[in-house]
RNA sequence: GCUGGAGUAGCUCAGUCGGUAGAGCAGCUGAUUCGUAAUCAGCAGGUCGCGUGUUCAAGUCACGUCUUCAGCUCCA
């Protein structure tokens, strides 16, 4: 006998190699039948894994995130299963559980078409009906090969073959008539899958990599109960209806225009003057923690970007005028600032009174995306961003990315974007050194540098390899759009390589030079991006603070237009972005449009007013507040703009 | 760049088998002067993304191209 810790602390005797399912019949049919995988001694295990000693168990079901991922994960076994029952040519490659569903790459002549994919749906549930059960086994690496090879999958193969080396035996999971390579976890059999919907179907590469033969991926996603999937896809509509390359174009913030070019949109006089709004923010509040602002070229010679090491490592993402080989000069457009804002460091010669040496710049980068890539102001191929660069000593280091990432969670404060963000350290790929300069060591020291300062102020982050600059490691903050699409917002950078490359150098106390560390880093990222996200966050009802218009003033009648214009007057003196609706139109036509304009606040004045020396306030959200003052109104609007409320 | 969608009035969309393009909203004009989410009537609006081809005839078929959407790759 074993004993066995469950949820409470309760400790219950079991025999020696019980399984977690039987656990949970023990407990109960209900909890059985809703028991996706399990946490032994904290680790997830399939629902068979044979317990051998004292331990403890947590069960997991659909309300658990691995208990969601291994209900996804079966479910993408039921696809895989259908399409070989409907595509028996069907090569199969890799069907992993996601952040929402789940998905299985295929290799087939033809991509599924709309009508392949509902009849896909369709044979998936007669296989949920049929409550097929799952059976787990395990075959040595040998024979787990030729079992694949008999079963002609050759990515099967391929992912075999890298396991054999670790001895270990490979397990496989068997439903009717269907095997499939899998670590696991899974359900114990299809039935609980009650809710299906395949919802997407792409190209994607195997294993990543552009270079290799591209498959057809199909996403989905599943619950154990019809209803949930409902209220999913109507939330997944809600989301849609936010987002920005939509409501942005509706609201009249931006547009592009064929003929003038992918990834370079049109800021309307709306959108301009919300960019405009955050960049003098952005620009004062650096002011004030000791940034001081540059203005460098859009353009250099190649020379420059010889030198940092872009015209090697960055020259596809750049936008070059000229030819290398006709013109005496070859000219690009510049991707990034660092360059250039490292000569204000070399203007003279410096020394460690100098240090630290924060520079800003509200800076437009042109980088030359793929044709594929752009999406509306999120991904674009003329962007501003509030760029900075700080030379320092090693030991301002840790204290000066502290202070560059405080500015930025103070701007994603401000924004309301602080919840939403994840953390990401963005390291090198040493099996790929092609793509960065600098050595092994140099990688180490950089990289180790900010595990420690990340360490220090207790950041939780990801690690993303392979995901550095190609100058150094990153702390990336991240952040989803409507789509669940994760983009970096702001980055900020640890960099001791540029400064070598540029003979940048300080005379230190004891006389002798050394190269500053520098940090790469943005506040609130670029201005295009950051606006796309606002948008998703606020489905365009900005804060009074950001909003175009912060007041639309709605005389009833034209009798009292001229009361409008003295209330309109009266706001401009504050300094707020009025707008009087002048159109012979009902009250009810103009509060419509207003409201659909998301304007903070709307003045209704009529004859009451008038008389009464008032104005009657509407606010976008609570609707009709009553009539007050024109002090009252002011004193409250001014409050909320002055503090930046976000409601 | 790759895979799969899409492109018809400013916007949302209809347009059958290839036979000279239609609605609602927005716009304009007139009437209405109204108290918290759509007043009524009239008018105007289109090289069907662009190009080439097939055809007596192309929004509709074919090819090319541009733009756009989702995903992949890439990335602030």
């Amino acid at each position: 006998m074993i004993k066995i810790e469950l949820k409470g602390g309760v400790v219950k005797e079991f025999e020696e190699n019980i399984t977690p399912a039987e656990i949970a019949k023990s407990i109960g049919m209900g909890l059985y039948k809703s028991v996706c995988a399990a946490l032994i001694d904290g680790k997830v295990c399939d629902l068979r894994t044979p317990i051998t000693e004292d331990t403890k168990v947590q069960l997991l079901t659909f309300d658990d995130e691995e208990g969601k991922k291994a209900f996804w994960h079966t479910t993408s076994h039921i696809l895989a299963q259908a399409v070989k029952r409907l595509f028996p040519s069907a090569k199969f490659a890799i069907g992993p559980a996601i952040d929402n569903g789940f998905y299985y790459d295929f290799d087939v002549d033809t991509p599924f078409s709309a009508e392949d994919i509902e009849k896909i749906e369709a044979e998936m549930k007669n296989i949920v009906k049929s409550g097929i059960e799952l059976e787990r086994f395990e075959l040595e690496p040998k024979k787990a090969i030729e079992l694949l090879e008999s079963m002609e999958e050759p990515y099967k193969v391929e992912l075999a073959s890298e396991h054999a080396d670790k001895g270990e035996p490979i397990s496989f999971y068997k439903q009717a008539e269907f095997t499939d390579l899998c670590a696991g976890p899974h359900l114990m059999s299809v039935s609980p899958v009650k809710a299906i919907k395949l919802t997407n179907c792409t190209g994607a590469y195997w294993r990543g990599d552009s270079k290799n033969h591209q498959l057809c991926r199909v996403y989905g996603i599943s619950f154990p109960k019809a209803s949930m999937l409902e209220e999913y896809l109507v939330m997944q509509e809600e989301a849609l209806k936010r987002d920005h390359n939509k409501l942005g174009r509706e609201l009249e913030l931006f547009t592009t225009v064929d003929y003038i070019g992918q990834g370079l949109p049109i800021m309307l006089p709306k959108g301009a003057r919300i960019i405009q709004l955050l960049q003098r923010f952005v620009e004062d509040v650096e002011q004030k923690n000791g940034w001081q602002l540059t203005k460098t070229p859009f353009m250099a010679k190649s020379d420059l970007y010889k030198i940092s090491g872009h015209w090697g490592h960055y020259q596809d993402g750049m936008f070059v005028l000229g030819d290398e080989e006709k013109d005496e000069e070859v000219y690009a457009l510049r991707p990034m600032t660092c360059p250039f804002q490292y000569q204000v460091f070399l203007n003279r010669g410096r020394s460690y009174r100098d240090l630290p040496m924060r520079l800003n710049e509200t800076s437009t980068l042109f980088r030359n995306e793929a044709s594929g890539e752009m999406h509306g102001l999120i991904r674009v191929r003329q962007f501003t961003i509030s760029e900075g660069h700080l030379m320092c000593t090693p030991d301002q280091l840790e204290g000066e990315f502290r202070h560059c990432l405080e500015l930025a969670i103070y701007f994603l404060k401000t924004l309301g974007l602080y919840e939403d963000v994840s953390y990401r350290f963005s390291q090198w790929d040493p099996d790929d050194r092609e793509k960065y300069i600098g050595t092994e060591e140099q990688w180490d020291e950089a990289q180790g540098v900010m595990k420690r300062i990340l360490d220090n102020l207790e950041i939780p982050y990801k690690i993303g390899i392979g995901e550095a600059a190609f100058y150094g490691p990153k702390l990336d903050i991240q952040i989803k759009n409507v789509f669940g699409k994760e983009d970096t917002l702001i980055t900020i950078q640890v960099d001791q390589m540029l400064a070598e490359r540029f003979g940048m150098e300080y005379v230190d106390k004891d006389g002798t030079k050394k190269n500053p560390y520098i940090i790469h880093r943005t506040s609130i990222g670029c201005y295009e991006r950051t606006l796309a996200l606002l948008i998703e966050k606020y489905a365009g009802a900005f804060p009074m603070w950001l909003a175009p218009i912060q007041v639309k003033i709605l005389p009833i009648a034209d009798r009292h237009f001229e009361y409008a214009e003295k209330i309109k007057n009266a706001l401009e003196e504050k300094g707020m972005r009025v707008e009087v609706d002048d159109r012979s139109e009902k009250i009810g036509y103009k509060i419509r449009e207003a409201q659909l304009t998301k304007v903070p606040y709307m003045i209704v004045v009529g004859d009451k007013d008038i008389e009464n020396n008032t104005v009657s306030v509407r606010e976008r959200k609570e609707g009709d507040i009553g009539a007050m003052s024109l002090e009252d109104f002011i004193a409250r609007a001014v409050e909320e703009i002055e503090t930046k409320v976000i409601k």
